[in-house]
DNA sequence: TTGCGATTAGAACGAACGTTCTATATACTT
DNA sequence: AAGTATATAGAACGTTCGTTCTAATCGCAA
């Protein structure tokens, strides 16, 4: 394991980076100015960076995942690669943290929407839904996902699949969350 | 803003727990101690830790987002809900973080798939495809995603879009990478 | 071997840290 | 209004921090 990768996981299962007293035990030196000197190092590679009030930070570490461009396109060079945007998913996918939830999606009555069983919906509560977002709504007692439909006189619930038939709420429909992205792992 | 949401702000965005000295400046105070000992309250209520060193550590913070269940069992009550899983995205959709990658899809020939035009779709390189995965392969100078089929004989790419015909690559076929998962935010 | 640059050990320094103490101010109850 | 608990200010403490210095050690080329 590289000095890095040893800080990386020092800083993601404590949450801190170390002093240089314990990155000495670290790196596996036996004074703190050996430490010190190694950091340097991997400073001005960048692997690390400082606080203006000098204390070390971690630089690209968790860096999510870096955004190439368009699937036509193919992959650019190694040399391009690093011009291009990185993001971690969380922060992508995630504006309302408070909200938000995650439910398995059962059924193919989503389908046509490109949500299919097995995936995962993020969904985010205490939000009105607009005319054509997609929901969580309780009806007469039963939970589903569908689209969300509103005209002048009446709201009501729509597949995404032929096979299925919209649903006119008999009393009031009450949507529990919107889903607000889908996620899924192959 | 409440004084853990201002100290979990300053973890965010400067990856490190704030000093108390500077605690101080960030909750309003005049003194270090008040610092202190508003610190100690949040510790007591579980929304910050120490190490056993002393140091200052984010508790629940940046803990992703929660796992309910399954779309047609709704929503469990609070007091349920603290039982489930909670993830981070990054966690659950990155295996191998040095070769993954993201991709902007373009075009409908996976739609069947349930990957659509816009979604995100997040790919593997330098692993060997199996029957039935989803791959971003070159063929004859172009980049698409396809499902890569293979039988005793031969290799081709079959869209999931019945408006699309196969692909039987004459030369040799380039596989760059494998889609790991779909992202779609809406 | 000799010489030279890079690396490490170990000690030393002031600065910043976390903690604790006392004194003052504030809020609330009786 | 008086009394009591709580919260804050400010100073002080020993400890740890990051940094720097010198000396010893290593690696390698001449």
């Amino acid at each position: 394991m590289t000095p890095l990768q040893k800080i990386r996981e020092f800083y993601e299962t404590k949450r801190r980076m170390p002093s240089y007293q314990e990155l000495m035990g670290l790196l596996g030196y036996r004074s703190k100015s050996a430490a010190h000197y190694a950091v340097k190092k991997l400073i001005a590679e960048g692997g690390i960076a400082k606080d203006k009030t000098g204390k070390l930070v971690p630089a690209k570490f968790d860096a999510g995942v870096p955004l190439l461009g368009v699937v036509e396109a193919g992959f650019p060079s190694a040399a391009e690669e690093e011009l291009l945007d990185t993001m971690t998913l969380d922060e992508y996918l995630v504006t309302n943290k408070q909200a938000t939830f995650m439910l398995h999606v059962k059924g193919d009555s989503m389908m046509d929407a490109g949500i299919m069983a097995g995936d995962l919906v993020l969904v985010e509560r205490g939000r009105t839904p607009k005319h054509g977002d997609i929901v969580i709504a309780e009806v007469d007692g039963e939970y589903t996902m569908k689209y969300y439909r509103k005209s002048r006189e009446k709201v009501w619930l729509e597949p995404a699949n032929k096979r299925y038939k919209p649903i006119y709420p008999t009393a009031e429909l009450k949507v529990e969350a919107i889903v607000t992205a889908v996620v899924r792992k192959y």
